[in-house]
RNA sequence: GCCAGUAUAGCUCAGUUGGUAGAGCAGCUGAUUUGUAAUCAGCAGGUCGUCGGUUCGAGUCCGACUGCUGGCUCCA
């Protein structure tokens, strides 16, 4: 039995195959490797692949799995292959990477045969079901400036049944999309008049807002955080010593211009921007007062609303927008401090991350990238710093080559969406440019001035995208302390009403999210409706609960507990929203 | 920004070869007072994303723009 790995890869050669019947000699190939859940190929020629070509090209695939023909691998020199490659650019260009010495392989398949390592099933006919998903378009290379290829998706599988089981359970996976459950929860929208990627939090996702934003500030004071508040726009002056301004002028949305004194002589112009990041701000706070070693470290968080002009077609749901809020902080410590800062900071995100259940987080160290400031030999200092912190948590951890910020390596944690797409969730990001740039001092025990070295981090990234992958993470089923509703009651009848006031007014004093459902359905309906709605908790209460100052408890997980007195659940529930 | 799709009522979707819109759910009103995932009836709700073109006539065909979806690139 091959492995799935192989057999996808064996269907993207088969498609590559179909692809060349189709269309001819005038295709020009790339690769076409296995991925996660599919495969794909890329190819460049000049008709346009649209979905209008799959029936045809899936049909040819199914000839070709039906005529079950083998995989031939070849083993070449150089130069045969340079001959077989003739007219291929994208292949040429492979078999360059390939190093001298290594051996040079190719697998034919039908009439088309590829450079390739291998390995493949030993002949079409395993390769049982096949499935062309989608086209896109993919820069050779994934570099923006090489030609754009034409990207065919595909699934494939050993048997009919296992694709049709791999295609329902990404379905299966859709209805857990935060776009979907945002919108059938009532928990956020976007509005086109009011412009793309500008999130608008509905009153229940407000609820879990400031459930997150409450145990979030006091997690922060309990770890030695201040909390600080900032403007939302500045001159475009801050920027330029910043260097915002140089580095991300296109992604931050155009200046405004301020005129004072308009129509006198002394009238005169400048432009403000809206902020794209929270720290020059906080550093304005630094330097509103002259600190020595015994203040540092400082620590000061904000939930500092940030916008950026994200170019189009990047936008995402709540996970990719142009105005959010970050759960910021900047540290500022001596340099002896730092690596013990940092390495508290990577305790501090997951600790916090844990508490909303994420444990499948991996970490990234990203390191200087081309466009950058500062001496090489601080940037490795710096790096081998972040990357002990990680080494010391145990961390497992992937390196991201020339993925840092233009002021300093950092660490960043990322979480899969339904999809299984992983998203940028925290940072830690190691700084010792700001500090100069705006000419950050402290006293030093020898009297003398010295420079802060700066931390900026962020726990959660953005609440919005933070929320957004939340959503996918319990499938709209938040845990009882999140939950924007976490009781609804349920009369039976209208006669039930006046005990059901009381229950609310109880649970209420308790700080218990709770509702009635006094409409005149049948229990049943009201039931539906509630587990619909995820409600944590559902007390049904009827003309026995009434009597006897009781109410029948029933879970959204099931796990029905049966009648209780009404003091007993209360008290159990508010127990439980606490915990 | 690039490639491919897509846009009909609040939501999910029908709408024949072009003849000026329809369902279910949600909403509202009334009846019903019900015991653990949908009670019944009625009413209301849409410049078919926007602009332009073809046509006697466009939701339907063509073009542009915008949004959205899936990718690529990017994400301080």
């Amino acid at each position: 039995m091959e492995s799935i790995e192989t057999l996808r890869h064996s269907a993207a050669h088969i498609m590559a195959a179909a692809v060349k019947r189709c269309f001819g000699e005038s295709v020009l190939f790339d690769i076409g490797p296995a991925t996660s859940d599919g495969f794909y190929y890329d190819f460049d020629m000049p008709h346009r692949l649209s979905t209008e070509d799959f029936p045809k090209i899936e049909a040819e695939m199914r000839k070709i799995i039906k005529a079950d023909l083998p995989f031939e691998r070849l083993e070449v020199t150089r130069a045969e292959a340079e001959k077989m490659l003739a007219g291929q650019r994208y292949k040429l260009e492979r078999l360059a990477d390939i190093p001298e010495g290594e051996k040079i392989t190719f697998f034919r398949c039908a009439d088309f045969v590829d450079l390739c390592r291998g390995p493949h099933v030993a002949s079409t006919g395993e390769v049982k079901a096949v499935k062309i998903t989608a086209v896109a378009g993919s820069y050779f290379r994934g570099k923006e400036t090489n030609p754009m290829l034409q990207r065919l998706y595909g699934m494939g599988a050993a048997t009919q049944e296992e694709l049709d089981a791999e295609l329902a359970r990404i379905e299966e996976s859709k209805k857990r999309d935060h776009r979907k459950l945002g919108r059938e929860l009532d928990l956020f929208s976007i509005h086109d008049d009011v412009g793309p990627g500008l999130a608008h939090w509905h009153p229940k996702g407000a609820r879990i807002r400031v459930a997150i934003e409450d145990f979030w500030r006091k997690e922060h004071f309990r770890a030695g955080y201040e909390m600080i508040f900032t403007p939302h726009v500045g001159r475009s002056k801050l920027w330029e010593t910043s260097g915002h301004l140089g580095f991300y002028k296109d992604s931050m949305f155009p200046s405004m211009t301020v005129t004072e004194n308009e129509n006198t002589s002394d009238a005169t112009s400048e432009q403000y921007f809206v902020k794209p990041m929270n720290c020059p701000f906080h550093i304005q706070i630094y330097k509103a007062h002259r600190y020595s070693y015994r203040d540092l470290p400082l620590r000061w968080a904000e939930l500092g609303t940030v916008y950026r002009f994200e170019k189009e077609g990047v936008r995402h749901g709540l996970l990719r927008v142009r105005g959010f809020t970050q759960d910021d902080a900047h540290i500022f410590c001596t340099p002896d401090q730092i690596e013990n800062e940092v390495r508290e900071a990577v305790q501090f995100a997951l600790r916090v991350l844990r508490k909303f259940g994420f444990t499948d987080i991996t970490a990234y160290l990203s390191t200087r990238p081309g466009k950058s400031v500062g001496a090489p030999e601080r940037w490795e200092q710096a790096t081998a710093s972040l990357e002990n912190a990680l080494k010391s948590e145990g961390l497992t951890y992937q390196v991201d080559e020339g993925g840092g910020a233009f002021y300093g390596p950092k660490i960043d944690f990322k979480i899969r969406d339904a999809l299984g797409r992983q998203w940028q969730l925290g940072t830690i990001q190691f700084d010792f440019n700001m500090s100069e740039r705006f000419d950050l001092t402290y006293v030093g025990e020898d009297g003398k001035e010295h420079r802060p070295y700066m931390v900026h981090r962020a726990l959660l990234g953005s609440l919005e995208r933070f929320f957004g992958i939340l959503i996918e993470h319990y499938a709209g089923a938040f845990p009882l302390w999140l939950a924007p509703e976490q009781v609804r009651i349920l009369p039976i009848t209208e006669h039930q009403h006046a005990y059901a006031k009381e229950l609310l007014a109880q649970l209420r004093a308790k700080d218990i999210r709770a509702t009635i459902d006094a409409d005149s359905e049948k229990i049943g309906a009201k039931i539906r409706r509630a587990q619909m709605e995820k409600i944590p908790v559902m007390l049904v209460v009827g003309a026995r609960e009434a009597e006897a100052g009781a109410v029948a408890v029933r879970r959204r997980e099931g796990g029905d507990q049966g009648v209780m007195s009404a003091p007993d659940a209360i008290e159990l529930i508010h127990k439980e929203t606490q915990a």
